[in-house]
Order: C-alpha cells, then structure tokens, then sequence
DNA sequence: TTGACAATTGAATACATATTCAACTATAAT
DNA sequence: ATTATAGTTGAATATGTATTCAATTGTCAA
C-alpha cells in the first residue's frame, strides 16, 4: 500500500491500524441510517413532541399547544417524524392523532438521558 | 383556563390530556442538552469517526484516512466531539491521538442500529 | 536555526433545514 | 350549500453548519 493510496498529505506511520480499523467499519447504508437516525432526535423541536407523545396520544393542536409553537411547524415536523417511521398517527374527523410508532426511541432517550445528567454531574464534580 | 392562553388558533377540546403533558415534560435544560447530544451523533461523519474510535485509538491522519477525507475537516469535526466531551485526546510528539471519552456513546450506538435494523427488517416483510 | 510535517484555526463557501406565511384540503356543523 | 375548523403543504426566509482553503502553531530532525 503505497503512500499515494491515501488521500491525505502526511506519511502514513499507522499503516496497520489504519487498515484495520477500514476492516471493522459497518457498511454505509447503515451508518447513513444511523445518522439519519440520531438527526431525527437531534433537534429539540422534535425531540420535545417525542417526549411528549411519550406521555400521551395528542392531536397536532395540543401538541403545539403543549410546546407553544404553531400548527404549521408542528405539522411539519410530525411529517418528518412520519416519513421517518418514528411516529404514525390516526384520523378521527377532523382531528389527527399521533403517538410513537417505535419502542426504540424511548430506550435510546433513556441512554442519551443517562449520557446527559452523567455529563452534568462531572461537571459539578470539577 | 381560557382559549386565549393557548398559542394556537384552534378550539382546545383536550385540554386535561394538554395539562397533563405539560406536568409531564422534562424541564428545557434537560431536553436541549438532549437534542444537542443527539446533534452530535447525527451527523454522517461524526458517526463514522465514532465507530472508527471505537475500534482504535487514532491520530488525525489515520481518521482522515480510514474516512477519505481531508485533515482539517476531520479535525474540526474532533474539534465539536471534543467540545461536547465526547472524545478525548492526548499528544504524542507532532501527533494527536484520539479516543472515546464516554460508554454511553457505545449504547447509544448499539440501540440505535437495533431501531435501524429493525425498520429496515420491517420494510423487507411488506 | 532551518525545513518538514501533524494538527489547528478562522473565514468563506456551500448546503441543509426549521419556521413562517399563505393557500389549500377535508371534515363537521348549521 | 355554506361556513368554520383541523390539519397539510409549498415556497420563502432565516438560520445553522459541514467542508474547503489558506494561514498559523508546535514539534521533530537535520
């Protein structure tokens, strides 16, 4: 493996582990999903109606009303929610009511909570 | 509580289920440090320098090249890992080596290809 | 001390995306 | 049928951010 396989300007001194870390990396499609996963939560707009429907089954209004902000962007955003198989949602006459559509979102709030306050409390400890 | 406290144009009619959620919600604080922890892994790049830390301990280049990018983007991207207490480093001579700084990081990983895998399972079977 | 190299940094660019606004659809009530 | 309301949608705007480029820092070797 020649210097100029690399596509960075530096002499390659950790040939090996370089080598083998490219080995032990998942294929794309999957990181892609994954990141596409984590950027669904990623945004606290979303992540506030997830908290939310977590706690009940709520219509678009109440969840603008529940986070202050207007229909039109809740709306918005529980499209990407649902294009993304987060959320699902049912009809009933004029009203659209959604709840989460996926166990794994609490279990991975769960762990990034855990993460957070862990954060937290080495701050403190500092 | 009157119509008018709500922000939205829209005649509250779960107004209980509303109340409820509010009392419900985790406070801003927790929720942004949240979303923001998600940020971080949301993002295809970082994701994939994650994985790779998991795997080795890793100075910039080696990053740079197990990714086929440039140094200085993976380097700012270190730079907001770094920041968000999510890796850490130490400098050998001219180099920096980079690793994990946190677990959880790991479990989050793990749920989340969990959720990934799971959909695309679910796809596959309609 | 000079040259080479790993890494960082700031500014600029390019791209992505959250919210607003206005228009529109669908359903229910009169 | 007409009107009001819940929700959706597309375009525009505003904001955020990933990458590039160029310059700079710090360390090692000659």
């Amino acid at each position: 493996m020649s210097k100029n396989e690399f596509i960075c300007d530096c002499n390659i001194i950790h040939e090996d582990v370089v080598k083998d870390t490219i080995n032990k990396m998942p294929d794309t499609d999957l990181l892609n999903k994954l990141a596409d996963f984590f950027k669904i939560l990623g945004d606290t707009t979303r992540a506030k109606i997830l908290y939310a429907l977590d706690k009940n089954e709520l219509c678009v209004c109440d969840i603008a009303n529940v986070l202050g902000m207007s229909k039109s962007s809740i709306s918005h955003q529980l499209g990407t929610l649902r294009k993304s198989g987060i959320v699902k949602c049912k009809k009933v006459g004029k009203e659209v009511f959604y709840m989460l559509d996926d166990d794994h979102v609490k279990e991975v709030f769960e762990v990034g909570i855990e993460h957070v306050e862990h954060k937290k409390l080495e701050q403190k400890m500092v």
